[in-house]
DNA sequence: TATATATTTTAAAGCGCTTTAAATAAAAAG
DNA sequence: CTTTTTATTTAAAGCGCTTTAAAATATATA
């Protein structure tokens, strides 16, 4: 079925159809009803590329997730296809680190995407720029290299993180995934101890990739040494949960001999190993600033905002930091 | 930069551009290179709205999951662009459960996909007729009431598991996650509770709807009966992570007092409460049968190719029901 | 009834690309 | 140096839609 169709089928021309269909006021509203009327029957469908081709724009943003099966982006892009929905868009999400960022950026500027959001920090300059020239609004998230993004203050998840630790009586604080460019959650941390006059101590910072298996093998290694720490602060929640894993093989107790903390609250926290203190960031208002943010950029047409919008996350305490005897 | 644009500035004309960038061999080499040359510098890239209609394909397949943040979709869905990826298509994935399966049927119909894969189990009769009657190719995941779909054994999954536990000394398995409509995993469970001469309780069984919290609302009223099971075999790895922590805060020990499994082998499994017996599903498998299919059925034009693809599952056995005495 | 005005419909061009059939240029054969 | 044959280029139509300017029709005014 197309416009053409239905126009024979009802002897009148292709314009009014598509004028019809797109309730524009010029086209009577007996005809307006027969032809919406004959598209219903027919199950007649826009062809969207033609659409988009006419029209210009695709109704449609980009989403350059690093791994959409880590749990806290899924969570994010879950919602973003929840807020995006009501605003008649799509959103075409690809994984950077299955298929490669240059190939994500390609084909989203292939399919010549109304605007990017960047939720992955291994965007190279090459890229950005090859975005640029396009003309494409894009919005990063926790991207500090560029303007026009939002990010959570991650300086204070690892503050607030750390300061409850120190709270609870721990002074020996460890941390796993410190990062190899400077980053907030490593900032917040060092900080913390600095204006609790807790001692900072090289040794207990631990880089450490992305992943359950290797927070695991790290722990292991930390705790293993002669002096061992009496907390840790991880990157993220599936750090924090690999380590406390490590940590309870080895026979310690949680919090009680060693106190564990992560950030991001995934759903899997409150039922980890022993469920785990966290720092909250808030999907909701995170994508809704996204959103808001790219929306105005495409209708400036993709001229820079010079923006920079903060999000204040949220400690979440739970056993694996909480020492009853405090 | 169209290709009309590349072509006034070379001189020829727009179809030999075309021609040329799709090497095609009519056009000369000198000119191809010219062409090519050109358009690498200018930093062209086709519209693909434009190819889209002038090909009548997009080279988009549609996905329709439940939910993107439950953590083995999002693993499936991250494996599926990956493999996606080497046959030059994207993959559009939509969460129903956030946005609607009808919705998301129409904007994948709308939106001309050349093929559809429906991991949900919400997909209504209404939309598998929309989509039929728009003869779209569909291959269904894990949905029984239609062919052309791929399956893991779940019958086997639940069978397996059961035995498993039976092995290991347990008489009073129960079953968290029953469904309302008759399903492998349940089934399995039975049959193997039947062929080891272990009687079936029905006050064993409950139906969770599928989160953490959920099962760990389930298991404190299961555990709560006078006469406790001594294991529990849940519908997915979620919801024996919820479950294992309910059975921990009420002070049992896993497995001594009773042992726990699932099924899905999520990341996070292996570093739950217990690190967690499960089944696992390759999902590289999965993914590459799913995809097979779907070509063979676009190749087909949308003719239904009457075929069930049943994958086999594989125990995998952890602490959470690992009894040392055995 | 004729004219001006408002309402409704339509022809035609355009969006950027592909493809086919016809035109042109180059090479080979006579 | 023609005539064939072969290689290369191009004009034109088409994909399905939108939009504008002009045409047709209906309605109001003089």
């Amino acid at each position: 079925m197309t416009q053409k169709e239905i126009a024979d089928i009802l002897g009148v021309s292709e314009a009014t159809v598509s004028l019809a269909l797109r309730d524009n006021e010029k086209v009577s509203p007996k005809t307006r009803d027969r032809v919406k009327h004959l598209a219903e029957l027919t199950d007649y469908r826009p062809n969207f590329s033609a659409q988009s081709l006419a029209l210009g724009k695709t109704r449609c943003i980009g989403v350059i997730v690093s791994d959409i099966s880590d749990v806290f982006y899924s969570e994010l892009v879950q919602e973003l296809h929840r807020q995006i929905r009501s605003m008649d868009y799509i959103a075409l999400c690809l994984p950077s680190v299955s298929i490669g960022t240059s190939h994500v950026v390609d084909t989203l500027l292939c399919r010549r995407v109304d605007g990017i959001i960047s939720m992955s920090l291994d965007i190279s300059l090459d890229e950005i720029n090859k975005i640029r020239n396009s003309r494409t609004p894009i919005i990063y998230y926790e991207y500090t290299f560029a303007t026009d993004s939002v990010r959570v203050d991650m300086v204070k998840a690892g503050k607030i993180l750390t300061r409850h630790l120190i709270q609870q009586g721990c002074r020996k604080i460890a941390f796993i995934g410190k990062p190899s460019i400077p980053s907030g959650r490593y900032s917040g941390y060092i900080e913390a101890l600095a204006e609790n006059n807790v001692k900072f101590r090289e040794e207990l910072t631990k880089e450490c990739p992305g992943h359950y298996s290797n927070a695991y093998n790290v722990a292991k290694e930390l705790f293993s040494q002669k002096n061992i720490p009496d907390a840790v602060v991880c990157f993220n929640d599936v750090r924090a949960t690999g380590a406390l894993r490590a940590i309870l093989d080895m026979g310690f107790k949680v919090p009680e001999d060693i106190a564990v903390a992560g950030v991001d609250d995934i759903m899997s926290s409150a039922y980890a190993g022993v469920p785990l203190t966290t720092v909250n960031l808030p999907r909701e208002e995170i994508v809704s600033e996204l959103l808001k943010m790219l929306f105005r950029k495409i209708e400036a047409g993709a001229e820079e905002i010079m923006e920079e919008k903060v999000i204040q996350p949220r400690l979440v305490v739970r056993a694996s930091s909480l020492r009853k005897n405090q």
